[in-house]
DNA sequence: GCGACAG
DNA sequence: ATCTTGTCGC
C-alpha cells in the first residue's frame, strides 16, 4: 500500500519534523465537496491501553439511513509516537489506514473521531487521513483545539461558526438537547455545509454521528489483535 | 514567559 | 485516551 509505506516514516518522525509534513500536506486539502448518496458511511476511532501501550483502530461501515452494520474492521499494534496535542495523526493514522485497508465494502463517506481543518495548521487527522484515502471525510471532535465561538442554541440542529485567525474553520453543532456541542470541520473533499448537515443527519438518540458511536465501542472492546475483521448480517 | 491543548 | 456506581435530570 502507497501510504502504509509513508506512514512508517510519519510515526517515527519527531515532533519538529511532523510539523513540516503537516504544513506541506494541509495546502492538498479541499474543503469543498458535497455527498450526495454516500452509499455506505464509515466511522473511525481509536482506543489506546494504557498497560500495554498498544493501540486499536476500528472502522465501522454502516448503511444510511437505516444505519445497519454492514463491516467492522480493526487493527492493533503498539503506539510509538506519543500524544501531542496538533500532532495526533502521527499517533492514530497507521493503525487507522491498516484497519481501513482491511475493508471489503468501501464507503462513501467517512466521519473521524477528530478535527479536520480545525487544528492549528489546518491538517487534523480527518484531513490528514482524507488526504490519504482520498475520499469525502468529516473531522467530528468532542472538544475545541483552537478557534473561538459562540455557544450554540439548546435545540438539536443548533450552530455556531467556530472561528479561528478569522477564518471559519468548522462548526460547534448541537446534535442532541442537553448535551455538549462537538465540533464539526471539513477532512477532506467535502464542504463545511455538507460535513454539518452529514453529522446531523447521522446522530440518532446520541451525542456522537452513529458511525463514530460504534467505532469507539467497537475500539473499546478490546480484541486483542485477534479479530481483524466481522462482518454483520441485519436481522 | 504564560496559558491552551483533538485523543 | 482511561479509571468507574450510582445518580440526577430531560
Amino acid at each position: 500500500m502507497i501510504v502504509a509505506n509513508k506512514l512508517v516514516d510519519y510515526h517515527q518522525c519527531s515532533p519538529h519534523q511532523a510539523i513540516g509534513i503537516q504544513q506541506t500536506l494541509a495546502e492538498k486539502v479541499f474543503t469543498n465537496g458535497k455527498v450526495v448518496e454516500p452509499g455506505y458511511i464509515a466511522g473511525v476511532d481509536v482506543s489506546v491501553n494504557q498497560e500495554n501501550g498498544q493501540g486499536t483502530a476500528a472502522v465501522v461501515v454502516m448503511s444510511y439511513p437505516d444505519f445497519d452494520i454492514i463491516e467492522i474492521t480493526y487493527e492493533t499494534c503498539r503506539v510509538r509516537f506519543p500524544y501531542i496535542p496538533g500532532l495526533l495523526s502521527f499517533r492514530e493514522l497507521p493503525l487507522i489506514i491498516a484497519a481501513f485497508d482491511r475493508l471489503h465494502v468501501k464507503p462513501g463517506l467517512v466521519i473521524v473521531d477528530g478535527h479536520g481543518i480545525a487544528h492549528p495548521r489546518r491538517l487534523g487527522i480527518a484531513s490528514h487521513f482524507g488526504l490519504m484515502v482520498d475520499i469525502p471525510v468529516i473531522g467530528c471532535a468532542k472538544s475545541v483545539l483552537c478557534g473561538q465561538y459562540r455557544q450554540p442554541a439548546e435545540l438539536a440542529g443548533s450552530h455556531s461558526p467556530l472561528i479561528d485567525k478569522g477564518e471559519v474553520i468548522g462548526n460547534v453543532l448541537r446534535t442532541k438537547q442537553g448535551v455538549r456541542p462537538v465540533f464539526v470541520s471539513s477532512g477532506n473533499r467535502i464542504d463545511l455545509d455538507d460535513a454539518t448537515k452529514w453529522v446531523a443527519a447521522t446522530c440518532r438518540s446520541y451525542r456522537l454521528p452513529e458511525p463514530v458511536r460504534q467505532a469507539h465501542l467497537a475500539a473499546g472492546n478490546r480484541n486483542c489483535g485477534k479479530i481483524t475483521r466481522e462482518i454483520l448480517l441485519r436481522g
